[in-house]
RNA sequence: GGGCAGUUAGCUCAGUUGGUUAGAGCGCCACGUUGACAUCGUGGAGGUCGGAGGUUCGAAUCCUCUACUGCCCACCA
């Protein structure tokens, strides 16, 4: 296929629509993004490997998919320009619970069917199917983008070859003794009725009450002890009364049984030191079965445990009379019960903390069950020695903190789910109750003996068990592969910081465990997309705009860079519309800088790639901006600070660029010189494919589009897999930049003066300069040309000690002491206030200087080279000063 | 309770090791001529950098305190 080409005539907007699709297809077509395709520009293609964030197979892309993959976008594109072997590879996640509640209610809706109307493989086949026709939309999104991902390597976290990375995880893991099964207490969701992990929980603060409950001692003396509690319904499950082992007011009771109200209970007064005397009455309920705490304290003194709600959140046949009630009710009828008892002491209002499930929204319920978990402790301190030593970078460099916190105060992990979508924990417990770890059915049953009856643990393993896994098992591990050894350890990762424990951590100790390799050099943190109250965006707020409208509306380059420009490093971003269409002006201002250059082209001609010998300041200065700019760029990205880079480039196109450098050369295109005007286009088109190269990988649609309507390029060419121009220093040339800058602030000053005198546009003005060297008039006569075409100079006087004419306006620029005589459109009064000002803020510089100058301390201990630059800019002011001292004289 | 960010023009934000006339985009005002672009061009107005104190020859930049805003962590029954 060759390389297609837009009609003749460029349209005058840009128009991304069929740009986007047709340069999509075009790279799809040819495997550009195959790592093999990169440019071999060095005897070796060293490997460049970033794993996507796997989305969540029922996800659609939101503005934080937008960040987070354009910023992939634009490292793996640079990588892959430079001539790396890169590897993004893509793929989604199966997330358990959102994607089972979201099937779950799909069945609802379609077939009217619940889980419960399925069995468990009718039921996991259903979810499969709804993964084949509606999953993954977010891949084709991320393609809109222009993710630049290996589309054929995509990977999905219930694959064969990541699910046997997860049995064989789970397996060597429980070999070594880090997983083990056990009765704890854990986050239970009533409404998923699942287990969770404790990252899963979000701490709310919430207005609540604590009540205080006078439990009656059983001696018959009529005293009693006062409780207090946040949930007064998990009393039925009371089986003591804690109080500190030092607290007097209660020592005489510890020891005595306490009755048990609405129950009839008897349970003991104990003594533990967790309890703090200052809080409430000083004296705890101990319910071991619904809090942890509690829990605790019942495993140090062997207190029993009495599970009073069922796992759905109503209330257990334990709970007596109070059996079947939703907590919530039973709540109220407890603290009822208790008032008509005349043992309810005191209401509080009392703000805590209370978790809500991260999916499903409700208050989690501290739940005694049992489950399977990762010991931690182990796997963390090598993955916290990665990242203090360096092995594993983070950008910024504060999320290091917050990783070191968690990872020294981590917990175990609960990993198991009762779930029905996922991976299936490979264990499975004989009639005789003995319990068997294996990679297969085939191998529990060897194990257990012929003819013993096996069955399978029913619970799946949480979604981050596959996750964790994500950089080496999608290159095919436990098996040695090519891909493996080619791509792995990974270079960059770029997440969002709110997945930092969930994933980012967990990664780091299974890539340390299983591969003794760390699995990425560099973690990029984003920062959260807010809008523009700062509120996160989320669906229930509908507060985030549609990232596929906004790219219908405004273009992928123009969404691309319009977030990239307001996305400093790591800070949170406040998001507009407007920015991209800020974006997208900059995508137009792109092709019509290009439109304008190719109508200048002559297909027959081919023009030169590097620039003649004989140049123009103005040329050699727009080559010292360019290659200024590449080297910002480099920098920049060596920072991973993408706005810098992208703004260096903005600037240098539509600055630079546009605005004096096409501007500049106009002349030279227009002239009846063709060789001349040969040259010129063919110096711009060098600069300008340079640029457009640059920018490739941060707006790739329109670069590639505009590369190839450049010049001709061989068949199955494109701008992806083409060398990203580096920064050549012999160019950048400061004197040059100092000379044109001159000439620049010399236009600018003429403009002023028109647009402040009100001159016509068409008047062409006069100038008298007085220069304050030979050096200057020489640079002034030089550029002659130049002031003609941007300022509309008609005609200039200059020489060094040239005189002041009568009736002009007279300023100061660079030394140049410059005169336009308007007579008769002179307003003195309005000139001498302008001068005034000017004599002004000058004056008020020197005698800055002057106080700085004369300052011992200052003189003495600042830098030679300050003080030296000091001088000389009080030295221009002087000079300027005099000038337009003489200048406010001649008015009179 | 602990920790982390942020506070700079009307708005959204840059300002990298302390020395700049504190910048950009949007918005605003004025004017639009020259064969790319009104999704544009030219010129202009506009901030003393949350507050207080300190270090320093010199602070938006470093330190201390403080006020707001946002976030994270924590077994406050």
């Amino acid at each position: 296929m060759s390389s297609p080409l837009s009609p003749d005539l460029l349209p005058k907007a840009f128009e991304p629509t069929g740009v986007e699709q047709r340069w999509a297809e075009y790279w799809h077509l040819h495997g550009f993004f195959h790592p093999d395709s990169a440019p071999v520009l060095a005897d070796e293609r060293p490997p460049f490997t970033v794993m996507i964030p796997p989305p969540n197979v029922t996800g659609i892309l939101t503005m934080g998919h937008v960040l987070n993959n354009t910023l992939q976008d634009v490292l793996v594109r640079r990588a892959r320009m430079s001539g790396h072997e890169t590897l993004w590879l893509p793929g989604t996640d199966h997330a358990g619970i959102a994607t089972q509640v979201k099937v779950e209610r799909f069945l609802k809706e379609s077939e009217g069917l619940t889980k419960h109307d399925l069995t468990r493989d009718e039921f996991v086949g259903r979810v499969w199917s709804w993964k084949e026709r509606y999953g993954g939309i977010i891949i084709e999104q991320l393609k809109k983008l222009g993710a630049s991902c290996d589309w054929e390597r995509e990977r999905f976290t219930l694959d064969e070859g990541l699910s046997a990375a997860v049995t064989e995880v789970f397996v060597r893991l429980y070999e070594k003794g880090l997983i083990y099964k056990g009765y704890r207490i854990i986050n239970w969701s009533p409404l998923g009725k699942t287990a969770l992990s404790d990252e899963e929980v979000i701490h709310r603060e919430v207005e609540g009450h604590l009540w205080h409950f006078a439990y009656p001692l059983s001696d018959g003396s009529g005293r009693s002890i006062t409780v207090a509690t946040t949930r007064p319904e998990t009393m039925l499950g009371d089986v003591a009364v804690a109080v500190h082992p030092d607290d007097e007011r209660y020592s005489d009771l510890v020891g005595q049984m306490v009755r048990l109200p609405l129950v009839d209970r008897l349970i003991p007064i104990v003594a533990d030191a967790f309890v703090d005397p200052a809080f409430g009455s000083g004296a705890v309920k101990i319910t071991p079965a619904h809090d942890p705490n509690d829990f605790e304290v019942g495993q140090r003194l062997g207190l029993p445990q009495i599970v009073v709600m069922n796992p759905d959140g109503t209330m257990s046949p334990e709970a007596g009379a109070y059996a079947g009630l939703d907590r919530f009710e039973a709540r109220k009828a407890v603290v009822a019960a208790m008032q008509d008892a005349g043992r309810l002491i005191l209401i509080e209002p009392h703000l805590h903390s209370v978790g809500f499930a991260e999916r499903t929204g409700e208050a989690i319920e501290p739940y005694l069950s049992e489950q399977w978990f990762v010991k931690m402790a182990p796997l963390a301190e090598p993955a916290l020695q990665a990242v203090r030593d360096g092995r594993v970078r983070f950008h910024p460099e504060r999320w290091t903190k917050t990783y070191e916190h968690w990872m020294t105060n981590i917990r175990d992990w609960c990993i198991s789910r009762q779930l029905l979508w996922g991976h299936r924990i490979p264990a499975w417990t004989t009639a005789d109750g003995r319990l068997i770890v294996a990679r297969t059915e085939a191998e529990a049953q060897a194990e257990a003996g012929d003819g013993v009856a096996i069955t399978r643990d029913p619970d799946v393993l949480d979604t981050w068990f596959s996750s964790w896994l994500w950089p080496f098992s999608t290159l095919g591990w436990p098996e040695q592969t090519d891909d493996l050894k080619a791509f792995y350890p990974t270079n960059d990762l770029v997440t969002g910081p709110d997945i930092i424990f969930f994933w980012v951590a967990r990664m780091i100790m299974a890539g340390l465990e299983f591969t003794g390799e760390a699995p990425f050099r560099d973690v990029y943190f984003t920062g959260i997309i807010r809008d523009m109250l700062g509120r996160k965006m989320s669906k229930s707020l509908g507060n985030s705009p549609d990232p596929l409208a906004l790219i219908s509306t405004w273009g992928a380059d123009g969404l691309r860079a319009g977030i990239l420009l307001i996305a400093p490093q790591g800070q949170d971003i406040r998001f507009d519309e407007a920015s991209v269409e800020v974006g997208r002006n900059f995508a137009n201002k792109l092709w019509n800088a290009f439109r304008f250059l190719h109508g200048h082209i002559e297909s027959s001609v081919t023009y030169a790639a590097e620039p003649p010998a004989e140049l123009e300041l103005v040329d050699r200065w727009m080559l010292s901006r360019l290659n200024s700019a590449a080297a910002a760029v480099e920098g920049a990205m060596a920072k991973y600070r993408f706005n810098d880079a992208i703004s260096a480039l903005y600037d240098v196109s539509w600055r630079d660029f546009c605005d004096w450098y096409i501007e500049a050369i106009k002349p030279r295109l227009f002239a009846d010189d063709p060789e001349a005007k040969r040259r010129t286009v063919g110096l711009a088109l060098a600069m300008y494919e340079k640029i457009v190269a640059l920018l490739h990988p941060f707006m790739p649609f329109i670069t590639e589009e505009i590369w190839h309507l450049m010049r001709p390029r061989p068949d199955g060419a494109s701008l992806c897999i083409s060398p990203v121009p580096t920064a050549d220093p012999s160019r950048i040339d400061e004197v040059a930049e100092a000379s044109w800058g001159t000439i620049q602030s010399l236009i600018v000053a003429v403009r002023n003066v028109r647009a402040e005198r009100n001159v016509a546009p068409s008047r062409p003005m006069e100038l008298v300069i007085n220069a304050p060297d030979d050096a200057a008039v020489e640079l002034v006569q030089q550029n002659l040309g130049y002031l003609e075409r941007l300022a509309r100079v008609g005609s200039v006087t200059i020489s060094v000690g040239e005189a002041a004419p009568e009736g002009a306006v007279s300023t100061v620029v660079d030394g140049l002491e410059v005169h336009v005589p308007l007579a008769g459109l002179i307003d003195v009064a309005a000139e001498t206030a302008r001068l005034d000002k000017e004599i002004a803020k000058l004056t008020g510089l020197a005698d800055g200087i002057e106080r700085k100058l004369s300052n011992a301390g200052f003189v003495a201990k600042a830098p030679a080279e300050v003080i030296e630059k000091e001088r000389d800019k009080l030295t221009g002011y002087r000079a300027d000063l005099d000038k337009l001292t003489a200048a406010r004289a001649r008015l009179g």
